[in-house]
DNA sequence: CTTAATTATTGACCCGGCAT
DNA sequence: ATGCCGGGTCAATAATTAAG
């Protein structure tokens, strides 16, 4: 159902007008979503089933641009999972999940992937959900984690996997997605830097309409940054 | 009685913000 | 600069039940 956004608590709760009535709502994407999640938003909300929750509702989306920006980051890997079992990711065609959230060098990776030839990838989803005019960015807020993760997929890579970034972007009017300089100069160089190593970004756009998510057409990934952004 | 399948529990992690 | 907090999910492990 649609509800107002009134205004967020902490990460991961959010008061939601709906029908009249406000009801708090669990947010499960952690990052900023300042320009998304303004008071008066339109957002997309769901019962928040299952015992000893804390929240009434569970926020699904919210309203940008008149498109669906999903906000629940619970569903990526799982979007991602489905993208590729289903050919959606073409640069990924053939090969099929082995594990999810792997353990890998300092941390996890979300996916484990091998070809028919036998090939290993390891994959880390990112959800994007910043853009400015038809670029989108990544990411919202700076990540350390997301930084490690990249050194992890170059490491991944020089041991003889394939690595991939696969960021959804969540954005319809997004025409290419690029690294957020401005906001993380440090992600945008190590994501240089694992391209160079030879892990490769990929993004492909995410749609929520009429109460479904899907992954659909991919779109370019640019290194360097906007012209219309300044680099200090 | 052994093995498989289902269910319950545990622990790690997500990551910005606030407090120390 | 570091550590903990928060609500929820998922993988892995443990415990229970069902099937062979």
């Amino acid at each position: 159902m649609e509800g107002r956004f009134i205004r967020r608590e902490g990460r991961f709760r959010a008061y939601v007008e709906v029908n009249g009535k406000v009801k708090t709502a669990h947010v499960h994407d952690p990052g900023r979503l300042t320009e998304l999640l303004v008071r008066g938003a339109t957002v997309l909300v769901r019962p928040h089933i299952g015992s000893s929750r804390k929240t009434e509702l569970y926020m699904v989306a919210t309203l940008a641009n008149n498109c669906w920006v999903l906000v629940d980051s619970a569903l990526h890997v799982k979007l991602a999972e489905e993208a590729i079992r289903r050919g959606v990711v073409r640069e990924l065609r053939g090969y099929e999940v082995v594990r999810k959230e792997v353990k890998y060098g300092d941390g996890r990776l979300d996916l484990l992937l091998k070809s028919a030839e036998g090939v290993e990838a390891l994959v880390e989803v990112k959800g994007c959900t910043l853009s400015v005019g038809e670029i989108a960015l990544f990411p919202d807020a700076p990540t350390l984690r997301g930084k490690r993760h990249l050194k992890e997929l170059a490491k991944a890579v020089r041991d003889g996997y394939e690595g991939y970034v696969l960021f959804l972007v969540a954005r319809c009017e997004a025409r290419e997605l690029r690294p957020n300089y401005e906001v993380d100069p440090g992600f945008a160089e190590a994501l240089k830097e694992a391209f160079r190593a030879g892990v490769k970004p990929l993004a492909y756009k995410v749609v929520l309409k009429e109460g479904e998510v899907n992954v659909t057409e991919p779109i370019p990934v640019k290194l360097e940054p906007p012209r219309f952004q300044s680099s200090p």
